[in-house]
Parts: C-alpha cells; sequence; structure tokens
DNA sequence: TGGCATAGATTGTTCTACAACAACACCAGC
DNA sequence: GCTGGTGTTGTTGTAGAACAATCTATGCCA
C-alpha cells in the first residue's frame, strides 16, 4: 500500500465511522481535498478505495457521499452476519487466540456500561463480533465483516440512541462466551442466532421509527 | 460510477481475469496507460479498485502485478466458500429465480464438456456456484463471492491443466442440481460440502505439483 | 567475491487545464 | 400560476506535465 495516500484512506475511514461526517453528506473533492491539505488526485483514489468497501457511494458526475444504509441494507447486513458468525463460533476452538479477545471484549463492554459511555459499549460490541469471526482464521471473510460492520456502524451513526442498541447486548455478549466455553461452539452458534436475530429487529425497529419520524 | 473509469476497471479486471496479463505480472502505470490510451491518474483509480478486490496487488514503490494466488489464498478461498454456499443451498428455494442460472449453467457446462471446450467448461461452473450463492439474495455475499471466484479464476489459469480441473465437476453439478429439486436444500448442502472438498483437493494438488516444477 | 555508491527507472503526489455533465435559475409562452 | 425550454454555474472526469521519493541494477573498488 502506498504511504500517504493509505494513511488518507484509514483516516477518512476513521472519521467517517466516528461520525464527523453524517450519513448522506456529500463529500466535495475540491474543498475536503483543501482541508485535507492532499490534491485532489490523491483523494479520488481514496474515493475508489472507500466506495469499493461500501462506505461511501460514488455517482457519476455527481460525486461521492457517506453511505447512509437503507432498511434493506440493514437486512443484508445481517443476512450476511447470520452466514458468517454462528459458523465461525460453531467451528471456533476454545483454546483459538481470538478468544482472549472475545473475553477482554466482553470485560470491556461491562465497565464501559457502567460508566454509561455508551459509544466505548458499542466499540466492544464491534470487537466482540468481530473476534468471533476471527476464530475462523478465514483473512477473507475478516475482510467482509470488516466492510458490514463499518456500515453498520453508519446505520448505528443515524439512528444515535446508542443506550437502546447496545446495553442490551452486554450481558448477552457475557452469555455467550460463557456458553461457547462451556457447552461448545454449537451450542453458542444457536444461541448467537437468536441474538442476531433480536439485534436485526432492535436496529430495524429503531430504523423504521426514524425512518418514519 | 464513473463513466471511463470505471469502464476501464471492468475491461482490466476481464482481461486479467481471461488470463491476458498472467499472475504476477507487473503492470506498469506508464506503459499500460499509454496501450489503453488513458492516463496514468485514471488507470491509478482502476488500480486502487482492483486491488480491493484482490485481483491485483499493490506494494508501496514497486507499482502492482497481477495477483498471484498462493497455497494459503487457495485455502482460504475455499473455507470461504464452504461458509456461504452451503448454507446458501440449504436455505435456497427451488422456486428461486437462480435455480434457471443453475440449470443454464449445468446445461452449458455438459455441451461444453463434450465439445471439450475446456475454457466454457470452467466458466459454467463458475456460473453455477455464482446461481448457488444467488439462492441467498444476499448483494453482499454475492460481492464476496465475485472477488473469490475470480481470485480463484487466476490460481486456475497458473495451473493450466483446465481438463482435470473442470471436467469432473460437469456430472456433479448435475447430480447436485437434482439432489436440490429432487431431495431439497439440506440434502444438497451436505452433498455440496463434500463436492467442494473434493475441489480443494483438486485444485491443491495440480497447485504444490505445479508450485514444485 | 562482496559491499557500496551512483545512475536510471518507476512510483507517489501535486498542479493546471479543459471537457462533460448536472443542478439551478431564469425567462417565455400557455 | 404553471410548464417547458435554455443558459449559467459549479462540480466532476480526464489528461498531461512536473518533481520528489523510492526502488533496482549496474559497475566500481577493496
Amino acid at each position: 500500500m502506498p504511504d500517504v495516500e493509505d494513511t488518507l484512506t484509514n483516516a477518512l475511514r476513521r472519521r467517517i465511522i466516528d461520525g464527523e461526517f453524517a450519513p448522506g453528506t456529500r463529500l466535495s473533492e475540491i474543498s475536503l481535498a483543501e482541508r485535507l491539505g492532499v490534491s485532489r488526485n490523491t483523494l479520488r483514489e481514496a474515493f475508489r478505495v472507500l466506495a469499493e468497501q461500501g462506505l461511501i457511494e460514488h455517482v457519476p458526475h455527481r460525486g461521492v457521499s457517506v453511505a447512509s444504509p437503507t432498511v434493506a441494507d440493514v437486512v443484508d447486513i445481517y443476512r450476511a452476519r447470520r452466514y458468517v458468525e454462528p459458523a465461525a463460533l460453531a467451528a471456533g476452538s476454545p483454546l483459538h487466540p481470538a478468544v482472549t479477545a472475545m473475553r477482554e471484549a466482553v470485560d470491556l463492554g461491562e465497565t464501559s456500561l457502567e460508566a454509561r459511555d455508551w459509544r466505548t459499549v458499542g466499540t466492544a460490541n464491534m470487537a466482540f463480533h468481530d473476534a468471533i469471526v476471527a476464530l475462523a482464521d478465514s483473512p477473507r471473510l475478516e475482510r467482509l465483516f470488516r466492510d458490514i460492520a463499518a456500515e453498520l456502524r453508519l446505520a448505528f451513526l443515524e439512528i444515535d440512541n446508542p443506550e437502546a442498541l447496545h446495553a442490551p447486548f452486554v450481558t448477552r455478549n457475557r452469555s455467550l462466551l460463557e456458553t461457547f466455553l462451556e457447552q461448545g461452539g454449537p451450542a453458542a452458534a444457536e444461541e448467537l442466532r437468536g441474538y442476531l436475530i433480536l439485534s436485526e429487529q432492535t436496529v430495524l425497529g429503531a430504523f423504521t421509527r426514524l425512518r418514519r419520524g
């Protein structure tokens, strides 16, 4: 990967995920390039990468804007998650290094919940699921999850009610981890399927409520 | 998507998949841009997209080269396929439009087999699996499969023994389709799992033989 | 032979320029 | 007042030149 431009891509990616540019915001090449201190060409190359990752949307002659996930997007994201996560958990070994990451994510979620730091709760939640996917030891599945998790964060940003969105799942994460360690992968996978359905309902509910309001 | 540059990306993509640039070939910006009649900037943007798709590899200050899948890549590709394809088949409906595509792919495979047109046999084989993934109705899973299928084609190109690679699976495709229609998704999924293991072994065998020679 | 320095070539990045296109405002006519 | 065409303006799409940064290879010297 290149030097400046790769840094630029990651910086832009982080800013978008952090909500610095709200979903749907149009990103002007000229002004953004000026603001970031890079040339239009370099910025455009970064745009291509982010567009390919689904974080921004590119319309010919109309420029790029931050992706604004629709209900259909959310449904598809959860569909993809159901294909990958439970299977990864079912086949995962309790001795896999990613289990440590799962533990840490659960711990972080609990302490952040007490502190009512919803942003960190959300991050810990995502880290937990990231660790589940890591159980599969598949770079390509990890990449898929990284992309759809980023898209999902955009949906979360729009909902803007992090407590309702993330808090209920802290205890569920703990429970899922225990099931995995004590009863094994298949049992945990089954629990995760229900978990994901509930999570999807939660997001979709808040989402449609939002789109109507 | 832009006009010229999107066309350029697709054109490059097709050329690479078709083997016009052998895996590992270095793609010089200047000469390739000149040859394609586009500017370096435009070509570099196309490079970013293809690199993100895994078709080309980008090393800083050393340029891009056509991806040359390693054994680890092939293993990972098949791992990802096992996560997606059997599950899609298991949950797929026999009434789904993609079933038509499955039929057509099987037919094309058989006629091409008789004609000993291995290239088309390979294409039909890929179209068959593409249709299986399409059963899931998930754009994101389809995109994942599109990318890994393209990578796999690069591996096939290096092996360069299309008959051994594709011919054995024509009858297996037919069988899998019949199982799906007559015995349902779950039974077909189980058959597909064995199919994929065999396919992986076939590719890996030819692959390691090649890498040693 | 082995290591180092220089030269050449390629990529990374910026800047300028212009063509192509889309959005918007404006005006004419109904 | 509304519709429809038209021009204006701003943005994107693409090309080309230029230079800095970095890699590669050649050849020199010990």
